[in-house]
DNA sequence: GTAGGGAAGTAAAACGTTTTATGCAATCAT
DNA sequence: ATGATTGCATAAAACGTTTTACTTCCCTAC
């Protein structure tokens, strides 16, 4: 706001006819203010549109009710057009709407590293990081100035940090899996994106035990996050040249189309000579045909169990975690055999 | 920052000797401080790792780097979670990242008007509104308390106001029904919005005196914006139920794929006997059997623009707009006839 | 030899709030 | 009657910057 012509809590004073301590106390409900002085007050700062002014509270109290977010793998991808995996996207809305009715704002800061660091950056109450790397270091930046966060997915190099929510992904890993298995498929292949964190992690370590319990040998296409349907087909071509699997699980819905495009375009039928499931929902697994099974996420409880968790963390210093989100598989066409 | 450990300006005026007037001008390029003390003080700052406390700063000079962003049609969404035009989804993160390359930050603000605020909410140095309505309350809100702001879209209500940016709605409407015209459509069926926005209105506007140019009926098949590709469907019902038109043209890319889904169920041949096309790409038009013709937006470049135009308002109080940007027709199958 | 002026630097005020430390009655316990 | 407590309210300090006004020193011009 323009300076100078803001309402000040002084302003509120003279017009109650008390001091600038009362209108504080008042309006914050502490001190000692009789009831009917705290009305006064009240009715005073109501006709004037009195707002306290932010920074100076800010100042004064050393927080701010607003908290960062940092949207961590979209960082690479420089201006954010190219589409990476869909729940990155919505992420940033459904956060910014439960903040908001907690009386928290959502300030977006794409990286922490890069210069120069936004003003605001370092006065954030706490951070949400989503999906933060295997050693993240803004993490470890945050760390340093003493910042409270909490992560959209575990980091991965430091397993005593327990203030993360997620989906339970090995779960989810084991059911696609069971799921295949369920539908007569014996050599599954693994599409994961590239990206060093915990999802891509469980996954693969999940689909690499199920192969040794099964004795068969793994098949993995490492795929960046951001190359999606394109990448995908990339993908779907090598998988094809080297011999067409039972089943594909891709990490990310975009890459699912593309394998699956690939697939029909080289005349393989699906879901009956392969199957293909992705392991996040999208607009691509919902609307490719045949439709593509997928483990549908649930970012807004893991949205509110993580502001939860910071607010906790704010306010007495520690907070219980991590916490796991129930996501549910959606089977589709492309798994779908009768 | 947790109080009370932060590194002040007095620390690195100790660690170099001189005065905080001597850091604060070293460091901001103020005064008349000697090229010798100007780099022992940068040093000492950036041995202790010195960063300017943004309250503090933002209170001396009442402006802190950092805009808010309010999406103004995703206030109704209430939680985000269902999925609306892409456009909004993604304006977030494209406006942040062309933000960081200023230096500013993105908090966003779901809705000024919902109690409570959010106490930064009124610190903002500026505002981009994306998709304000008619007469909106937030632009009015905004200007009484004397903060700049612009718009990603027109104020129907304020023709005065021109601190807006767009792509050209009325050419695209003009070159979308020219494309169907060239096509061989005669009738051509409207399916816009529910948002009262300068989106819509243009669109509907030039409809309109297109039937009118022609001597045809219009028909208009309003949709809520965030009711999705079901809303699409619905839509297409009620469309077939008064008569198969020779092209419908959606404003949404979910409503067109809506539409195209109902169309091919009830065994219409697309485009052979009925062409649709949308006014927004997205997802949705590209991944859709046939694809769907749209035209494909230009977030990035409008939020340049407005950047800029906000930049500008900001530094010198005043600023030139509208600015136009080019968005582009996607010609898909949906419209091809061979 | 002194007035004038620039260069280099500093002390102190100011921003708007919250918090701490007091003050002053009036009431209560002894 | 005196000291202690309570209820209500306030003055002043503090938060960390930036900015204003001032000092000091040195140099130049008359």
């Amino acid at each position: 706001m323009a300076r100078g012509e803001g309402i000040t809590i002084r302003d509120v004073a003279r017009r109650a006819g008390v001091s600038v301590t009362a209108v504080s106390h008042s309006l914050n409900g502490k001190g000692t203010i009789s009831e009917a002085t705290r009305a006064r007050v009240k009715a005073a700062a109501d006709e004037l549109g009195y707002q306290a002014d932010a920074f100076a509270r800010g100042m004064r109290q050393g927080s701010i009710g607003a908290i960062g977010l940092v949207l961590r793998s979209l960082d690479a991808l420089g201006d954010y057009t190219p589409a990476g995996v869909d729940l990155f996207e919505r992420f940033a809305g459904i956060v910014a709407a439960r903040a908001l009715s907690k009386g928290l704002s959502i300030t977006l800061v794409p990286d922490l590293l890069r210069r120069p660091v936004p003003p605001l950056a370092f006065s954030m109450d706490g951070y949400i990081i989503m999906s933060p790397h295997e050693d993240d270091p803004v993490a470890a930046l945050l760390e340093i100035r003493n910042i409270p966060y909490v992560c959209y997915g575990r980091i991965l190099a430091r397993p005593e940090f327990t203030h993360w929510a997620s989906e339970d992904d090995p779960l989810a890993a084991r059911q696609l899996l069971a799921h295949f298995e369920a539908a007569g498929a014996r050599e599954v292949v693994l599409v994961p994106g590239t990206d060093r964190n915990s999802w891509n992690h469980d996954f693969v370590q999940e689909y690499l035990s199920w192969c040794g319990r099964h004795e068969v040998a793994p098949r993995i296409y490492e795929q960046p996050e951001q190359s999606g349907v394109d990448g995908g087909r990339q993908a779907g071509t090598r998988i094809l040249a080297d011999g067409l699997p039972d089943a594909v699980l891709c990490l990310t819905g975009r890459h699912a189309a593309g394998v699956q495009q690939e697939f029909l375009a080289a005349g393989v039928n699906i879901p009956g000579q392969s199957m293909i499931a992705a392991a996040s929902d999208s607009e691509h697994t919902r609307s490719s045909r045949p439709a593509i099974t997928a483990f549908e996420l649930n970012p807004a409880g893991c949205a509110d169990a993580l502001l939860e968790m910071l607010q906790k963390l704010l306010e007495t210093g520690s907070a219980s975690g991590p916490s796991l989100a129930r996501a549910k598989l959606r089977p589709r066409g492309s798994t779908r055999r009768e």
